[in-house]
RNA sequence: GCGAGUGUAGUUCAAUGGUAGAACUUCAGCCUUCCAAGCUGACUACGUGAGUUCGAUUCUCAUCACUCGCUCCA
């Protein structure tokens, strides 16, 4: 096997239908990716996994789709407003930047918190203070700027402050301002869980690494409320249960960690911080984060909205309000590692190499390639091809010899090429060829359907 | 946004102050009875804009995009 590197799995994303560069004819827009044909499919494929995982398999969760559009004061109560708000200066001399309530709390050892400073406060207080460059210690700042991560956009047709809304950073305040109504109207009772699968967007400083940071991006959230106090089991659960997905849809073990955050890296919000990140071609990165919030979100919207959200216990006549553990996984990114994981590059013989993506059936863009000996077999091979189509996602292919057909198949990560001969007609058998050991089988062409659907299970 | 670098067919690479060649891919045809065969042919590129020049893909500037680093990352 020869080793991957990260470009080579770029390059053949863009190459082979999964991804390309988003508005290209144009010259493209800064970090913006579409996704083709097969992309799609690789991306629903992946949704797809995780609703039947934690919400139909799942019996304490339900998935709501809201709004991402939301009131001001959703971004009010949860604190994205204030926080997703970065003050940063960059230093003339040595060209780094540096967030100026960073600075002052840094130069003060703490003793200076500049929580709700004004920008020329912090300025100010800078200047007076001789702050210098923590880098290379020269007194030469730009003035501060400030860098909203939340995108704007005004509602109806009138570019006013009153109209201001933004879309939304992430899905998860719509599971919170909706878990009133759904307690209530699917007669939920904690523990229980909302997911949602949708997209977000974020005005990300530094975008990168192909689609691993966008500015827009799908996430599969799930908020799961329990009783406060069994919080801790419910994060032991999800962590596991997150684990378990991943290594079900065949990500390898090794490639995989649970780093757990440190108190001084925790949000304010939470108890309890922990990643799965992926050992990426360029490092190991965060693939999923689950986070014990307890009660903080759902005390902010209570706080903020008027409305009580709490939860009467019927078996206790107990009233609390839940606490949340929340996994939260971007999809683009579960698809780079995805990707990542089953790229290969095999040598066969002599001068012989093919690109190999060993993708769960389940996720695999193509389930089977259906493939005519020879061109007089065509007519067989679409009828086989039209009735597979029924149920999966089949493709046809008739053109170049048999082995480079079987290779295209390789390269996109179809699991079965089904082969019709001529002796099809005879025997009403066909041969599958399976992609990881290109090894063959005689099958029979009534069997075609259950052997696709077994490989589909996980 | 700042600093450094990069920009020629779909991909990987050439050449050139007088508008560009190839390989692979793709497509069509011939051939072909299970792993990138062969033959014939076809399509396709100097990121964009301006300047210098008789003439710019080549030089200059701007712009856009990408890569790396920094700040950020619920």
């Amino acid at each position: 096997m020869k080793e991957k590197t990260f470009d080579m799995i770029v390059t053949h994303a863009k190459t082979s239908g999964f991804v390309y560069q988003g508005s290209e004819i144009y010259g493209g827009l800064s970090n913006s990716w579409d996704f083709g044909p097969l992309g799609v499919e690789l991306k629903d494929n992946i949704k797809k996994a995780w609703i039947k995982k934690f919400i139909q398999e799942n019996p304490y969760n339900v998935q709501i789709q809201s709004a991402l559009l939301m009131n001001p004061k959703v971004w009010e109560a949860s604190g994205h407003l204030k926080t997703f708000n970065d003050p940063l200066m960059d230093c003339r001399q040595c060209k780094t930047r540096h967030r100026a309530d960073h600075l002052i709390e840094d130069f003060s050892k703490g003793a200076v918190s500049p929580e709700g400073w004004s920008n020329e406060e912090m300025m100010n207080y800078i200047k007076e203070n001789h702050i210098p460059c923590p880098d290379c210690g020269a007194h030469d700042f730009t003035d501060i700027r400030q860098f909203n991560l939340m995108f704007k956009t005004f509602q109806g047709t009138l570019e006013d402050a009153k109209s201001t809304i933004y879309l939304r950073p992430e899905t998860a305040q719509g599971m919170f301002v909706n878990f009133k109504n759904v307690q209530r109207t699917m007669r939920k009772k904690v523990p229980f869980g909302i997911g949602q699968v949708g997209k977000s967007f974020r005005n990300e400083i530094t975008p990168g690494n192909f689609i691993f940071r966008t500015r827009e991006f799908e996430q599969m959230e799930l908020e799961f409320f329990c009783k406060p106090g069994t919080d801790l089991e419910w994060y032991a659960y999800w962590k596991d249960f997150c684990t378990k997905f991943l290594l079900n849809l065949g990500l390898h073990e090794e490639n995989m960690r649970l780093r757990e955050h440190s108190k001084e890296e925790l949000s304010f919000y939470s108890k309890g911080t922990c990643d799965i990140e992926y050992l990426f071609p360029f490092g190991w990165g965060e693939l999923w984060g689950i986070a014990d919030r307890t009660d903080y979100d759902l005390t902010q919207h209570q706080n903020t909205s008027k409305v009580n959200l709490e939860y009467l216990d019927p078996t206790t006549n107990e009233k609390y309000l839940p606490y949340c553990v929340e996994p939260a996984v971007g999809v683009e990114r579960l698809m780079l590692a995805f990707m990542c994981d089953a790229y290969d590059e095999e040598e066969i013989g002599e001068n012989d190499t093919r690109i190999v993506m060993h993708f769960h059936p389940a996720l695999a863009p193509i389930k089977a390639c259906v493939l005519p000996l020879n061109k007089k077999l065509q007519d067989q091979a679409q009828k086989i091809y039209a009735d597979l189509a029924q149920e999966f996602c089949v493709e046809y292919d008739e053109a170049g010899s048999i082995g480079k057909r079987y290779r295209r198949q390789d390269a996109i990560g179809t699991p079965f090429c089904i082969t019709i001969d001529f002796d099809t007609e005879n025997d009403g058998c066909v041969t599958v060829r399976n992609r990881d050991t290109m090894e063959q089988e005689r099958v029979a062409i009534s069997d075609l359907k259950e052997t696709i659907k077994k490989s589909l299970v996980f």
